[in-house]
DNA sequence: GCGCATACCAGATTTTTGTCTGGTATGCAA
DNA sequence: TTGCATACCAGACAAAAATCTGGTATGCGC
C-alpha cells in the first residue's frame, strides 16, 4: 500500500500558482523546465508538472515549442525590445550615437521598430510635461504628423519639439513661452523619429 | 584529406558576431543553446560554438550556469522586472488590486524590490511634470522623506502627491496652484511608497 | 454502484543538450 | 624551423530534460 499526498487541492488553484511561477520565470529571462516546476512545487512525479504546464497550453494560457528543453513561453509576446540610450545626438551621428549608447531601456513595443532613447537637455517643452533631464523614447521615422513631438537635427546637433506643418515648410514648436518657435528650412532639418514615450527617472 | 571550411575571418570577428546574437537572444527571453549558436553560424561543429561562448564567458561578457541548458545568460543582469499596472487603488485594497491589474510595465530596477504602475488622474501633480494620463511606478514603503513624491491612501481612494514633514505630521502638496495641501490625521492616512519613475505615452 | 473528471505518483524511454578528447589548417613571432 | 596562438572540425559520452505508459486516490453526477 502506497501512500499518496493528495491533499484538498481545490481544482484549478495549483494550476493557477503553477501559471504565475511559470511567467514569473519567463518574464525573468529564463522559462523554468518541466522539472523545475516539479521541484518548485514538490511534485513526486515530473509528470504532474508536465500535466498542470500542458493544460495551461490547452487553455491558451501558455504556448510552447515541442520537445525544446525551457519552451514554454507567454502567449502574444508581451514584446519588450531594449532601445538604446543616447547622451546627445549630433550632426548625421544617429548611427555613431547608437553604437556609443550609454545603455539599454527596456520598452514595450509591438513591432520591431527601430527605436532609441534620449536624454533630454533645457527646459523648451516644459508646456507638455517634458522636463530637462527627462529621457524620450523616440521612433524613427522620417516623416511625421503636425501635433507629433518629434526629434529633429537642426544644424548639428538633435532638439525635441512639437511639429507643426505649415503649407509646404515645417516648423518645430517649444511648448514654453520663453522659447520662440523654429523655421528651418528644409536642407538644415531632418525628423529622427517621433516622440512615442517619455520617462523620468526621479532617484538613481 | 579532409575538407576544411576556415575561410578567413579575423581574430575576434566571428566572436563579435556570437556574442550579439547570444545577447539577442537573452533580451528576447530565450538565451540560445550551444547547439543553437552552432547552427545559427552554420559551425560543422559543437565545439566550435561552445569555444566561442566560453571564450566570452571568460572575458566577463557573459556569464553561465554550469551544466544547465540555455544557462548562458549576460553579466549584471540588466535587472529587468515586471511590475503590475494597476487602474485605481481603493481603501485597503492593494493587493486585490494587483490582482486585477491591468498590465504589466518592464521596469529596470536592481532589488526585487515590491512595486507597482499607476494610472495618474487629476490635474494636482501637473507642476512637477506629471499629467493626467500618465504613469507612475511606485517602490512599495511606508516610510517617505520630505520632498519625496509619494502615492498615500487618504480616504477611500489613493493620491499622488508631494510628502512634507511637519513636526509629527504630514502634509501632501499638490504642485498646482489651483489645488490646496492636505493634512490629513495620521489614522486616516497611508503611505503606499515612493513614485521612482514616471511615465508618459504618446501613442497606443 | 458506475462512469468520468481532477489531481497526483512511479518508472522508464527518447531526445536534447552540455561536455570531453583529439584532431586539421593558418598565421605569427622567436 | 619550432612553438604557440586562433579558428575550426569529428565523433563520442554523459547529464539534463522532455516525453510516454500505466498506475492510485478523491469527488461528482447519474
Amino acid at each position: 500500500m502506497r501512500i499518496f499526498m493528495t491533499p484538498f487541492t481545490p481544482p484549478g488553484e495549483t494550476r493557477e500558482k503553477v501559471y504565475r511561477f511559470v511567467r514569473r520565470r519567463i518574464l525573468e529571462e529564463l522559462p523554468p523546465t518541466v522539472r523545475e516546476v516539479q521541484e518548485a512545487f514538490r511534485f513526486r512525479a515530473v509528470q504532474t508538472a508536465r500535466e498542470h504546464l500542458e493544460r495551461l497550453v490547452a487553455e491558451g494560457r501558455l504556448v510552447k515549442a515541442h520537445g525544446k528543453s525551457r519552451g514554454y513561453r507567454l502567449p502574444r509576446e508581451p514584446g519588450t525590445l531594449f532601445v538604446p540610450l543616447l547622451g546627445r545626438v549630433q550632426a548625421g551621428g544617429l548611427r555613431a550615437a547608437i553604437e556609443e549608447c550609454e545603455g539599454y531601456l527596456p520598452v514595450q513595443s509591438r513591432g520591431s521598430e527601430e527605436m532609441f532613447g534620449l536624454r533630454v537637455q533645457g527646459e523648451s517643452m516644459t508646456g507638455a510635461g517634458i522636463l530637462p533631464g527627462d529621457i524620450v523614447v523616440v521612433r524613427q521615422q522620417a516623416e511625421a504628423a503636425s501635433g507629433d513631438i518629434v526629434v529633429a537635427l537642426v544644424g548639428d546637433e538633435a532638439t525635441i519639439k512639437r511639429l507643426r506643418l505649415r503649407g509646404n515648410g515645417i516648423e518645430l514648436h517649444p511648448e514654453n513661452p520663453a522659447f520662440t518657435p523654429i523655421v528651418p528650412r528644409a536642407e538644415e532639418c531632418t525628423v529622427l523619429g517621433k516622440v512615442v514615450e517619455v520617462r523620468r527617472y526621479l532617484e538613481g
